[in-house]
DNA sequence: TTGCATGATTTCTT
DNA sequence: AAGAAATCATGCAA
């Protein structure tokens, strides 16, 4: 610290005469009041540069004792702030034309990057953030499967662990070196003249090439996370059939409910839960209400599409849900005549009763005609939307 | 390998 | 926001 004051009031106050000065660069007046003074030290200026310049021609020790012999010499201070101050006035234009560059775009979109799918940034979550992000962009049904879900949220962490460690690594790096240099300028500041604007220059370009030491691992940990997320979404994509259990409920709901094939939200959470019960696809494998609407909005497309090619089935759903219905008829007798009257059926199943209680074929037809445009409400619009 | 079935996603409409 | 329609991508039987 010492030194850097000393180069200070070298620069601020000392003049050639060894006096201070009022700042700047003060040369000795052309015609001085004592010309043998002035003569001795332009003597004592050139034997200083003389020495200077012939300091690389010698040996080792020699340049070392003639090192401290300069800067012992009553000259030393003057030529060291003219020096210093030419230098500094070369530096400042070349630092005019290269600072104050703005802040790099793509670097800025890296870590914004980075801090939107929960690399960077607070530590808390770990990504969930990010997982719950990567859910809302792949649609309802993500963010319902905690397997994937949290094999994403383990893999990210180690992405995280991974990037911290290396960023820290690299700011370790970065102050040892800036210290280093640092170190070697001041102790360099004593032969040559070093300001500390310059040492704040040199600690900048040492930064900019660590930052951009940091941009090219920010961008690899950008890719890592690209690579998982895409990974992660396309297991996500990959199609599994439902079981035939499941599908049977599904199918059972919609050709029960063929007037008005909708189910409410709260149907759809009891569909979803009556079928992850019966399937049976493996571990953690679940239906979710997403998928349940899913399944209807492609079945109601389907089947308005090629009402022909669901005939069939129709016929075969409506059959059974026929004998559902009997047999709950019977049950329901039954019970009023030992017990008091209770419903039969509870839940969305026995909503449509009119419907239960129609022969299947009937049904199917009136169902039809409903699909087709026959029957009065609800139906298909004149651009074939439902209702 | 191919074609159909089917779950998921995207885009558009209401 | 929910649903329709189109499309994608995969499963699966022939």
């Amino acid at each position: 610290m010492d030194e850097q004051a000393r180069i200070m009031q070298t620069l601020g106050g000392v003049n050639l005469s060894g006096h201070p000065g009022q700042g700047g660069m003060t040369l000795p007046p052309p015609h001085g009041h004592d010309g043998t003074d002035v003569d001795g030290r332009k003597q004592d200026i050139g034997d200083i540069l003389h020495q200077i310049m012939t300091i690389t021609d010698q040996s080792l020790d020699e340049a070392q004792a003639k090192k401290h012999g300069l800067n012992c010499h009553r000259m030393k201070p003057a030529l060291f702030s003219v020096l210093c101050e030419i230098k500094e006035k070369t530096g400042l234009s070349i630092r005019g034309a290269q600072e104050e560059e703005p802040p790099d775009p793509q670097l800025m979109r890296l870590d914004n990057m980075l801090l939107a799918e929960g690399v960077a940034g607070p530590e808390k979550g770990g990504g969930a953030a990010a997982a719950a992000a990567a859910a809302a962009a792949s649609g309802g049904a993500a963010g319902d499967n905690s397997i994937e879900h949290s094999d994403y949220r383990a893999k990210l962490t180690q992405i995280r662990q991974i990037y911290h460690t290396e960023l820290e690594k690299y700011e370790q790096a970065c102050n040892e070196f800036t210290t280093h240099v640092m170190n070697l300028l001041r102790e360099q500041s004593r032969t040559r003249p070093i300001s500390p604007k310059e040492i704040e220059r040199m600690v900048n370009i040492i930064h900019r090439k660590f930052s951009s030491i940091q941009m090219q691992l920010k961008q690899s940990t950008c890719e890592a996370v690209m690579i998982l997320r895409s990974r992660f979404l396309d297991a996500r994509r990959k199609r599994r059939n439902f079981s035939k259990q499941a599908t049977e409920i599904l199918n059972e709901y919609f050709y029960s409910h063929l007037s008005n094939p909708y189910p409410s939200e709260e149907a759809k959470e009891e569909l979803a839960k009556k079928c992850s019960i019966t399937v049976s696809q493996g571990v953690g494998t679940t239906i979710t209400v997403s998928q349940v609407s899913n399944w209807f909005g492609n079945k109601r497309i389907r089947y308005k599409k090629n009402i022909g090619k669901f005939q069939e089935e129709a016929n075969l759903y409506a059959a059974k849900t026929a004998v559902n219905a009997a047999h709950a008829v019977a049950a329901a007798v039954q019970n009023s005549q030992t017990n008091s009257p209770t419903t039969p059926n509870s839940g969305f199943q026995m909503k449509d009763e009119e419907f239960q209680l129609d022969s299947a074929e009937n049904k199917n037809t009136l169902l039809t005609n409903m699909f087709t445009g026959g029957y009065s409400a609800p139906c298909y619009q004149s651009d074939g939307r439902i209702q």
